[in-house]
DNA sequence: AACGCGGGGTG
DNA sequence: CACCCAGCGTT
């Protein structure tokens, strides 16, 4: 992929990312965790399951309580449900458990009481899924496979650039390819030391909140720190779509050219700002039309529609544009609705779209 | 493609 | 409190 050859690799033809990454690990990476010693297929795997979603800190305990009571994977085949369970109870997802043990058995009957080191036969037992199959090969046998799991999506989109949701397919195939060209530059006999490697700078220095790039290895090469972008990647995932609402407004100007202004309830949307007189329906602001203004509605001219977004709906706010008109006998200018000259509207709480709106207009 | 699973960290 | 995460299986 050429986005690799030319962001991932210095003049000299290396690959920087590999070049960086293994040195730093050397120096700085965790070398002492638990499933590092010793570093079996067994202890890699259910270390690998125990961590999907669930932190280093919150499984190591469950990881050393869980070997003491199943120390092989035949034991762990040969062990009840409920034992299994009751080892795994406090971890969560526990659909992990239950295909642990199933693929314990699996492995009982299948392959002679081992892990196969295969990709598509691990990819078969259950719980395994492509990046975990990656994850054990590399790490238990220093096979050449990559992994993708959260910290390698965040660690490649800020190295590379890569815009986009990393949970959307199109992105993640994008991430893979990226991945894959890495751990092909990956000396012999140190897959194992690459994968912990990109999971140990995700957790330590790529992290999601302030990650330390004064600290990182690759913030010369990384694309994101160079175009300051460290804190728009990943892009998070796509909140779920906003309720749409419609409303329309008045923009009504008095024969001075003043801009008449209501103030919101103490409550609600904007609340206690100041704004143009807005109903949610034509009906609705007919009657308030008819029953404040001097005029005919039916003169006013539509501005384009404005968009905004609240926290819960997205809005769509029709402005109808009106003037000169005056007001009924006996209303406005107090405390609820007043004309207010342009200048003045500096000096005005006013939502931060109305306000947009009235000064592109003066 | 979207969702459920679960407990913990984080702003 | 809302959002996110060392993913995977199901729908």
């Amino acid at each position: 992929m050429r986005a690799v050859s030319h962001a991932g690799r210095g003049s000299t033809g290396g690959d920087v990312f590999v070049g960086r990454l293994l040195p730093w690990f050397d120096d700085h990476g965790r070398h002492d965790l638990p499933w590092q010693h010793p570093r079996t297929p067994y202890r890699v795997w259910l270390s690998e399951i125990m961590l999907q979603q669930t932190q280093v800190a919150t499984v190591i305990p469950y990881f050393l309580r869980f070997l003491e009571h199943f120390p092989t994977l035949p034991d762990l085949a040969a062990a009840s449900n409920d034992d299994v369970m009751a080892q795994w109870a406090g971890l969560g997802y526990y659909a992990r458990a239950r295909n642990l043990h199933a693929a314990a058995q699996r492995c009982v009957e299948l392959h002679g009481g081992d892990l196969p080191r295969d990709f598509d036969a691990l990819l078969a037992l259950p719980g395994i899924g492509r990046s975990t199959a990656g994850a054990i090969l590399s790490q238990a046998w220093n096979d050449r496979f990559a992994i993708l799991d959260g910290n390698v999506k965040r660690v490649m989109s800020r190295f590379h650039g890569i815009e986009g949701f990393p949970g959307l397919p199109a992105v993640e195939k994008v991430l893979w390819a990226l991945a894959n060209e890495h751990v092909s530059q990956v000396p012999d006999g140190r897959l194992a030391d690459y994968t912990q490697a990109q999971m140990d700078l995700g957790a330590t220095v790529c992290t999601r909140a302030r990650p330390a790039c004064v600290i990182c290895p690759l913030t010369d090469d990384c694309v994101a720190r160079r175009d300051g972008r460290v804190e728009q990647l990943p892009t998070p995932k796509p909140g779920k779509t906003l309720p749409e609402r419609e409303a329309t407004a008045l923009l009504l100007r008095d024969a001075r050219g003043h801009i008449l202004l209501g103030k919101r309830p103490d409550t609600g949307i904007w609340a206690q700002l100041w704004t143009l007189p807005q109903a949610d329906s034509g009906p609705a602001l007919q009657d308030w039309f008819d029953a404040h203004v001097e005029g005919a509605l039916e003169l006013a001219e539509p501005l384009p529609v404005l968009q905004h977004t609240f926290s819960h709906y997205r809005l769509h706010l029709q402005v109808l544009q009106l003037g000169p008109v005056a007001l009924r006998d006996g209303l406005g200018d107090n405390e609820r609705l007043r004309w207010v000259a342009p200048t003045a509207l500096g000096s005005l709480g006013l939502p931060a779209p109305i306000r947009k709106l009235l000064l592109s207009l003066e």
